[in-house]
DNA sequence: ACATATAAGAAACTTTGGTATCTTATTTAT
DNA sequence: ATAAATAAGATACCAAAGTTTCTTATATGT
């Protein structure tokens, strides 16, 4: 039996093992989506052992976030400056559930709801150690919207940054399909009127 | 063997036995809350086969939530009437937080979650077939409100209505305590501006 | 080079949600 | 009264998340 071939006795550690892992749950994730994905499968497709997932995520969703975190689609970091706050936040809205879609948004079902289980929503768009992407882009819109005298960041709590987030979530959580049309409504009805709002 | 002591042929049927296993389920509730609560322990306690739970309802969320709901603190249907929007608000949730820290809010931690698997989030302070109790105390102050001059209901539309829950929700969801601090932020960043705005 | 620490691998196990099957008590209609 | 329909009860079962235990390959420090 050549060395090769000793696949038992090869063992991988640290780093290696790790990507194998994240890779081989980003395929299943791909193929059956959140509810179907299992660790026993994705410790088989890595040829790992199930503690192996463990010992690294404490759960099932949080490998399911890693991976998407590691090779699912990103969000453009380019911040739209259509000139207006109105125009920016559409756009970037647009684009996120562009990103979404793309993915298949169903494929995602389950996994807010786990994921919540464990950390602060506010920490959903973040990866471990880093921002919330979702927050500090919707920052960089409203300061843009400052020097054209739109809003008084000022006047922003953290818990007013947070809300477009909120929403967002609110959405992806429900079952129904976020058209053009909702994040229109949302951006209308309350973004605008909150974050425009004197103190 | 007296025939009261034949437990074992004395079946119950229909609202006697769903009676008994609601009973169970609130005990052990407010025993272990919601995470370690298990269906086969209320079936243990009530006497009854698992089956029988299973054939009420689709999922242990939905036993526990029924059992609130039969068991559970109520909501008090008296909306309050202070003078203005924001007092009404500000009492109306100070009302709502009562119930929950009643009860003992990580009691409820994971239920949330569970439930939004399979209800939308609008239906979550609902009985079944009954409408949801907050949204529509929500409207009613917003009612009074307008009497006041203080609002235009015909500018609000369902998503605006919601967001209360939304927002009371996304608390309870997160690990944090609602304090009464948190309830003022919500309603003076937040929904007043959002009731208040002008389309 | 060798001893020691680390973590991979294998496999069995525990717990719990949820289902399926079968028997039999109770209800309901005739 | 009796037959047929309904649903309770018992029990075994399945699937999957997460854990434990033990062996052994690899890495690291001396």
């Amino acid at each position: 039996m050549s060395k090769s071939e000793e696949k038992h006795q090869t063992r991988r550690r640290g780093a290696d093992l790790e990507d194998a892992v994240l890779s081989a749950a980003w395929d299943l994730l791909k193929e059956v989506g959140y509810q179907e994905f299992t660790m026993a499968e994705v410790a088989k497709r890595a040829n790992a052992a199930k503690p192996v997932l463990y010992r690294r995520w404490p759960e099932k969703s949080s490998l399911a976030a890693s991976a998407i975190i590691k090779f699912g689609p990103k969000l453009d970091a380019t911040i739209p400056d259509t000139g207006s706050l109105r125009g920016d936040l559409v756009t970037f809205f647009n684009q996120l559930i562009k990103i979404f879609d793309m993915f298949g948004a169903e494929k995602f079902r389950g996994l807010v709801t786990d994921r919540l289980k464990s950390i602060p929503i506010e920490k959903l768009f973040a990866a471990p150690n880093s921002d919330n992407m979702l927050q500090s882009a919707i920052e960089q819109i409203l300061e843009q919207a400052e020097k054209r005298g739109e809003v008084d960041t000022s006047k922003l709590s953290p818990r007013v940054l947070q809300l477009p987030g909120v929403l967002f979530i609110n959405e992806v959580v429900g079952q129904a399909v976020v058209t053009k049309q909702v994040i229109a409504q949302i951006i209308d009805e309350i973004l605008i009127p909150v974050f425009t709002a004197k103190k």
